[in-house]
DNA sequence: ACATATATTTAGGTTAGCCAAAATCTTGAC
DNA sequence: GTCAAGATTTTGGCTAACCTAAATATATGT
């Protein structure tokens, strides 16, 4: 479809821009698993539908329209996610791919409808902000569970649903959103840490701190 | 997308043959809006992969794996029209066109968890018939509308989806899958008819009574 | 500043799915 | 049985999106 790839490259370069990643060619082409003469390609074509500005060999940045188009997609995306999570009953670490489908598919109406029906959330399953209707998305206030120390109690307000697996460990150890925890131990060598979970007492690996995203309480 | 156009040539296949039309290569473009020339080329592909037997000059008819490829792609459909009705509150003649899309993106997973949600529902918000997860579907044993006669009390089993404005306007006079009627008149020269729902009596044409499926009572 | 490593673009080629027009087959009337 | 009308297939072409390899631009270390 024509959409599908537009809108998958549209949504890549929204993520990497939002990273601070410098949106390159080659950055591109390894995000999406596509050759990097494509994606020139499709560069000019994004460019000239004025989605993109692109200046051969200086990157890319998403126009206005591109902008809004990436923050339709994302919302799309993450009512998706959250539908299948509460009326599937899909677990929190397998909608990622499903979404990924869906949201090519949906209609400004289905967009409403599904808003509507889910009450019109604010987050997704993961703690991801959710673009209202008019493309505006709150930044998120939170910091990686990593930057704390011992004694610091937060509670998770997102986790990165980069892998499926982190997701799934972080549920196997009792966590979920909006859940309290306490640092208990943190080793400076390696970054790891323990955490307090209710009674229980889990490690956390420094990768797995910096996936994990929270507020001081 | 490849699956979207392998699909959309199958489930057309699927109904013309139900249909009982001879499925030929012009049919099958009227059907699909699409140039014969480009019906013929399509039709040589799914013949190898062997979704179809395709005789040149002869027309096509599905194979087992065709049949079954229908059958899956049928039962997306209805089940996500379902979906919209129950759980987005679309009225029934607004869910085709979304559906259509919704078909080609849904996983053997998703599939199932629909089912599930939506409680193993046999037919879809038109009363048409839901193939099960095993590809097996019922078929109806309701009679158009346009076959009874005055003194005739009959039940809605089935409103056909080919045109939305027949089911708003079905809506429209008070019907509903499952209301009852009585015939109260027949006008012989035109075969229209005036039918009483609840205390409401209504003119309906024979082109409309053809499109009304119902069991007698 | 220069050479080289790296990133990017260009060029030539592929596949899926479509179209329009030309060629060919089938069918029904006579 | 023949022939014209209608249906079907063939042919040549197009676009979107991809690929690989060659060419070119940029960036880096000294």
């Amino acid at each position: 479809m024509k959409n599908q790839s537009t809108e998958d490259y549209i949504k890549s370069i929204y993520r990497l821009q939002k990273e601070g990643k410098s949106v390159t060619t080659s950055e591109l082409a390894r995000h999406l698993q596509i050759g990097d003469g494509s994606v020139t390609d499709m560069l000019k074509k994004l460019s000239i539908r004025k989605l993109i500005s692109y200046e051969p060999y200086r990157g890319v940045a998403l126009t206005g329209a591109g902008r809004t188009l990436a923050l339709k997609i994302v919302r799309r995306h993450r009512l998706w996610e959250m539908f299948l999570v509460k009326y599937l009953g899909y677990p929190w670490d397998a909608i990622h791919d499903e979404a990924e489908r869906l949201e090519h598919v949906t209609s400004d109406e289905l967009e409403r409808r599904l808003d509507i029906t889910l009450g019109f959330p604010k987050v997704d399953p993961h703690g991801d902000p959710i673009p209202n209707s008019s493309g505006e998305i709150e930044d998120d206030k939170c910091t990686a569970l990593s930057h704390f120390s011992p004694g610091d109690s937060v509670r998770v307000v997102r986790v990165s649903d980069d892998d499926p697996a982190v997701l799934k460990h972080v549920a196997g150890i009792g966590l979920a959103l909006n859940h309290s925890l306490v640092v208990t131990k943190k080793m400076e060598f390696d970054g790891s840490m323990s955490v307090k979970v209710g009674t229980e007492e889990h490690f956390v690996s420094s990768k797995l701190a910096e996936h994990i995203f929270v507020q001081q309480e």
